[in-house]
DNA sequence: CGAAATATTGAAGTTATTCAACTGGAGTGG
DNA sequence: CCACTCCAGTTGAATAACTTCAATATTTCG
């Protein structure tokens, strides 16, 4: 892990953001307000940070002040636990909020870490209610991000009865959909983590991914090369094994 | 599973709650509100509804309306998949948020059933969101809410890597953290749901959990009899097993 | 009391993990 | 440019863990 220790303090190419002209705006905070809403959501948003890959946004224990937005890049989200392993708990594309688990006792509970070069817009917490106040949609469409950020982590539950196939589907589906949101191409992406991490985040081991990998590409069902994956026969694949497919 | 179709229709006795003079102000809603703001959610709080063991509190895929608060008694959640297997997502015991996951789309998510008599107390969303506006100690308070469950749900995912007896006993502890916030015993306790459901919510078969039971009581460190659970050394529990005591 | 549901335990079978060897690519420095 | 190293990934063989199937015991509840 490389010495980056005080980023949070100092971060690097502050950039006034602007959600009015984000092309973000659609997967965002701002879904579903009117033109003079977004103006306001405007002045929420202190600043854009570039995060160099490998850099943490925020790391666990640290004070909570802001929800910070991904713009552009990927994150990773773990703990460490007691006995030193890390435990992958989510991954993070333009549009997703981090920091939500930290309102609870106004503390990090994890760590992000930029898996590629990214951009984050920051949502000072406090200023967040504030505005919520005057705007209630605003308000609301918050309380819809926090809730679908709860049926999203309950979803990892339901991974619980399957098998190691089946569990890699499922995180190749959910990706393939979160790209597809996103304008890329469902079928055809570049993982960002590696076969560890997935292995972490799906509660098993990398030789156990790696050997996934290899049988559903023998059945023909995707390509792998290395971390470039395409999806053969993406019905197929969503019919053989569970919806796991949403957002 | 019994004919109950129409229960959020036809809630029974319904009281009328008042939080002001309700024994769980300092788990519930209400914590951290002066004597004036928990009167105003006296306003909030529609009724308080009985639920019978056996009987659902709400189902998957119905509007979303209320949230409800237990106020006596013990729930299920969980989620049917498409091959019929049942998976639970949680158990909630008195001052526990139930329909958090539902304001994501307006719909439920889940099933709640109730594992004993129960009570609800049910808070109309919409009228939360409005009051909210008008006292920010609540609404920051309900975001913390929230925020837990996001860091509850996220706890499950730490279980990845832990072997049964392991995953067995965290489920103890966080049992009995929770009984100790409520005054009851953390060392000495009942079960209120079977292994299957146990197992279900731990990724585990019930035999599984069977053979873990008999094999930590095996090892002197808990007492099982049926339903009845004794921790007898809490302390080596918590050192062995992860720390996944909290909340 | 008797039927149905729940729980325990054994033995066999499956699946995932562990340990270990090996491959291939990215980056380094001579 | 090549040799070298490091890291990620793949694969095989042995082991450990969990599941499945099956038989039996116990509890719950009408």
């Amino acid at each position: 892990m490389p010495p980056d220790s005080l980023i949070t303090k100092k971060l690097r190419s502050n950039i006034k953001a602007s959600c009015s002209s984000c092309g973000l705006r659609e997967l965002c905070l701002p879904v579903g307000l009117d033109e003079q809403e977004v103006r306001a959501l405007d002045h929420l948003i202190n600043q854009r940070h570039k995060i160099r890959r490998g850099e943490h946004l925020h790391r666990a224990g640290l004070d909570f002040h802001s929800l910070h937005v991904v713009r552009t890049g990927f994150f990773k989200t773990y703990v460490l636990q007691e006995d030193g392993r890390e435990q992958v708990t989510g991954f993070h594309m333009p549009g997703e909020v981090l920091g939500l688990d930290a309102i609870s006792a106004d503390t990090h509970t994890c760590n992000a870490v930029a898996l590629e070069d990214s951009e984050v817009c920051e949502l000072p917490f406090a200023k967040l209610e504030g505005i919520g106040r005057t705007i209630p949609s605003l308000m609301h469409h918050f309380h819809k991000i926090m809730s679908r950020e709860i049926v999203r982590e309950r979803g990892m539950l339901l991974l619980g009865g399957m098998k190691a196939g089946e569990r890699l589907v499922a995180f190749l589906l959910n990706l393939s959909h979160r790209f597809a949101r996103r304008g890329y191409s469902p079928l055809d992406f570049n993982l960002r983590m590696t076969r560890e991490e997935i292995g972490s985040y799906l509660g098993l081991k990398l030789e156990t991914i790696s050997r996934a990998f290899s049988r559903l590409q023998e059945d023909g069902l995707i390509n792998v090369n290395n971390k470039r994956i395409r999806l053969n026969d993406i019905d197929h694949l969503r019919r053989q094994y569970g919806s796991s497919s949403c957002e």
